[in-house]
DNA sequence: ATTATAAATAGAAATGTTTTCTATTTATAA
DNA sequence: TTATAAATAGAAAACATTTCTATTTATAAT
């Protein structure tokens, strides 16, 4: 899995850096989406000097790079999910216990079809995001508890 | 057009004030998505004392009862945008000039059918947004430029 | 009209996330 | 090894947004 990120990074034209590698074993281990925040205290576990700012960076290259997904969260807070579904599709989020599930779905044609149609517009980029609760969650009474 | 600001406001049992009333006609002339900033600024030349988050606090209770909408921005700014159509639909956004589009197309029922049946999940809201330029600035050579 | 009431607001301050900056360290290729 | 550009730490700044308290205002009931 390690050669995996090392060659992700290669791709990317970044370094390889232990640090650069941590962040992506984190968020490969998680199942839900993270903050920038959360990450940072799993850093400081295996680092005895890692700066926030430091974990900002890597997040946001590897999100640019396409490799992980950013969220978008009612709080407007910073969320990354690490998805290793290199099919473009898109997520449903569970707004309790934050486990991220793939919609297989994508309206990119449709879409695509009408701006280029009716608004003559160019498209540059599309989200879908499905907030909800898994099935987990849905089956408690109050989803938000216990 | 001001009978109607009225109802709007009385409808989600909020009181008919001055201010509610000048933001929801400041968002009524825009042709674009503003920030609270922006209406704030314009509120100013209407108002000898305005403060910044008694607009904050209008522009969500507008959003919250449904009656404007949040822009989804890749700068996670607060944006909100008018919109005069009841139906149900999405927004096309123009990353240059902040033009907004209706698209007519909605996936709910796929989403609905996909999170229900795979995923056992229950679907509380979806988000869907098309990024791009429009007609007019997907002419200019550079669409961020002049 | 007056008054009582809860709702709305101003203004200041706090909050908290995200970004910027500079000096130092590190990965990589020669 | 060494040179170089890239990456990083740590502190600080920036900034949007929210919270707080005292005051004002809209509204409904006299
Ligand atoms: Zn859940
Ligand atoms: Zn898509
Ligand atoms: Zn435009
Ligand atoms: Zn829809």
């Amino acid at each position: 899995m390690s050669d995996n990120h090392d060659l992700i990074l290669k791709n990317l034209n970044l370094k390889i850096t232990p640090k650069r590698l941590a962040v992506l074993n984190i968020l490969a281990d998680e199942l839900v989406f993270v903050s920038p925040e959360e990450i940072w205290r799993k850093m400081k576990s295996r680092f005895k000097n890692i700066g926030l700012p430091t974990v900002y960076r890597i997040l946001e290259e590897l999100c640019e790079g396409g490799v992980i997904s950013k969220i978008i969260h009612p709080t407007r807070q910073l969320y990354y999910y690490y998805c290793k579904n290199l099919n473009h599709h898109h997520h449903f989020i569970c707004m309790s216990c934050r486990r991220v599930e793939d919609v297989n779905l994508c309206a990119a044609k449709e879409i695509e079809k009408q701006v280029a149609g009716n608004l003559k517009g160019k498209v540059l980029s599309h989200i879908i995001q499905v907030n909800g609760f898994c099935k987990t969650c849905s089956q408690k009474k109050a989803p938000d508890e216990s």
